[in-house]
DNA sequence: GTGAAAGCGCTAACAC
DNA sequence: GTGTTAGCGCTTTCAC
């Protein structure tokens, strides 16, 4: 099939054809109220028949604005992964969809940790209004430099005091008290804590098992906290290293889902059964975490809210208003991975396993 | 924080500042030869010390084209989650950078699947020179009528003959002829197969599955076929259904690693073992299929050829080439669902095989 | 209510 | 090598 020429309708065209100027299409297919009814309605259906939309290039051009919001997703520069947190696509499925029912394009890009400026130029070049961050930073100064540019900017993440730029996260530390209240109320002593103390949201989940733990005067065991990485295949390598030096615990608190749902395939591998031996916690509450099993308790972050907050945030920036700290509802959603054993039922006609309370090295 | 005017630098500025004219500074910017060594050099400097970077929109509307590539993911109108399958995102992220190496911009769209036109007003509009469609379609009519009404489209999925749009997608019967022939060689017989068949690709992939069996000498069990859907909580409703009714497998064929995974955590919630009871082999090797326990072996779509493929196919179809279809390399990864237990050393008392004849081809 | 005219920021002939 | 000029497709005063 040889294409026939791409027939780019426009204005002069219809305006030919219905025996108008171009100002009076333009006014009609606006919606103005200035133009005639009748003719209005002749131009309109002109336009359909013809299957005409009006170039938006040229429209910014003329106005002197854009209707698009880049959203950038970090691609860390080690690793060759496609895109690394399912929460983030989630996310960023939610973005689309908000962006969208408010007449907003989205131009995504994933963006080399080095290259930050070039989310200045995503902005300045005219291609987007501003640009919405989703994603592990540990990139403050930079943002804060681009802030400071005026480009306006929405991070996902948590809020650092004095941040130049709109941040909207979950309540990190509520979440961290929420998971391990949970884990200490069913009895839980040793509870691991695995995630990257590093990133600012991590660091405020770990101040909330700090908190949870120091209200049950407990003690903070350094040995019971493990720096594991977001990205699926380095969170795994870094987990099975752990747990070859660690079996001492009964219960874990991972930042994220995925950090979780490998802990929890690893610890069967060995033999370890969950919740029956250890429970588990996650962070996301990602769909896939009613979809294993056992199924997972997590701290759920409501993602549609954070979409649309961070819609609104980069907006507001745009506007010049100053940066604003938007925190969002968290809460805990429990499910099998903390649920005391009911081993007298479903587990009486399991199979010995090989090695029934102990693990293997 | 009030944000000063955004201080939109343009070319006239620099030309001012450099006392030289915009078409110079155009063409420096451009990196054109014609233009002196120095005052290139001046101007450059210039430009970047401004942080100047060439509005875009304008030079699309003189140039009349674009460099932007719409990606569209059709969402379900049925269902509310917000983005269905796993494997759609890994390979939007391909997408991402594939488009991004060549210096495209992408702007990434979700679809109601009754909006299918709203394609075509992408294209129309001058947002994108095309467009990519990602994902399940029952929709050949429809993307039919775009691809003949001249918006260049290129399509994730399965080639039905005579389509008048370009198609990547991996060789979805002979993905299923690998992932049967496994099952059958493992002494396997009872071979659960689950996918839609409506939609091409799975259709495709019960071809090979109905091949595998054929070749074995075995006959093809209607019983034997569900028809779960791609979607994580549908999926779920729908399998746990089924093994409520169908019990009697020693194997399964998921046309998607979520189906897969899915199946395997509803199976060990009733106590059935994989891969000592029944095996598993999953579709889109996903990286999460090397994470879970046991790991799930799966029949791999290269991803990074696919991306790079469907902008190959948009541009061609953009420039008026005829539409083509593309198949990619397809294998299967093994790993531990369709692993013969060990027996001898640790499941000593594992149950008796049915049929424990070997049947390799 | 409608048209004429100017111009958004840029590029590409065409001159010199 | 560089400047001049004419638009790309649209919106929006400003006249009528």
């Amino acid at each position: 099939m040889s294409a026939p020429p791409p027939d780019r309708t426009q204005m002069v065209d219809i305006a030919r054809l219905a025996g108008v100027s171009v100002s009076t299409v333009s006014r009609a297919l606006a919606g103005s109220t200035l133009v005639n009814e009748k003719t209005r309605k002749r131009i309109v259906d002109l336009a359909n028949s013809l299957r005409f939309s009006v170039n938006v290039g040229a429209q910014n051009l003329r106005r002197g604005q854009t209707q698009t919001i880049a959203v950038v997703l970090p691609k860390a520069s080690t690793d060759a992964q496609p895109v690394s947190d399912p929460f983030f696509i989630a996310l960023l499925g939610e973005l689309a969809d908000a962006l969208t029912s408010r007449g907003f394009d989205m131009l995504f890009t994933r963006i080399g940790e080095d290259s930050l400026d070039d989310l200045e130029r995503i902005v300045r070049s005219g291609r987007a209004l501003g640009v919405i961050v989703i994603g592990q930073w540990q990139h403050h100064y930079a943002l804060s430099t681009l802030a400071n540019h005026n480009t306006p900017i929405a991070v996902w993440g948590a809020a650092l005091p004095g941040t130049p730029y709109s941040v909207v996260g979950s309540d990190n530390r509520l979440g961290g008290q929420l998971a391990t209240r949970r884990l200490l109320s069913g009895g839980r002593n040793r509870i691991l804590f695995l995630g990257d103390t590093r990133l600012p949201e991590v660091a405020l989940r770990f101040e909330g098992y700090r908190d949870a733990l120091v209200e049950a005067k407990r003690m903070v065991n350094p040995g019971l906290t493990a720096a594991i990485p977001f990205e699926a295949a380095a969170a795994r390598r870094a987990l099975s290293d752990l747990l070859r030096h660690t079996q001492d615990f009964d219960a874990i608190f991972a930042c994220s889902d995925l950090i979780a749902m490998t802990a929890v395939a690893l610890l069967s591998a060995e033999g370890r059964r969950v919740p029956d031996d250890v429970w588990v916690v996650g962070y996301d509450d990602l769909p896939l975490a009613s979809q294993m099993h056992p199924t997972l308790t997590s701290v759920k972050q409501p993602l549609a809210e954070a979409a649309a907050a961070l819609v609104e945030a980069v907006l507001a920036a745009q506007r010049g208003d100053a940066p604003q700290v938007t925190v969002l509802e968290t809460k805990l959603v429990e499910r099998e991975t903390t649920v005391p054993t009911r081993q007298a039922t479903s587990r009486a006609k399991a199979p010995a396993r090989k090695a029934p309370t102990k693990s293997k090295r």
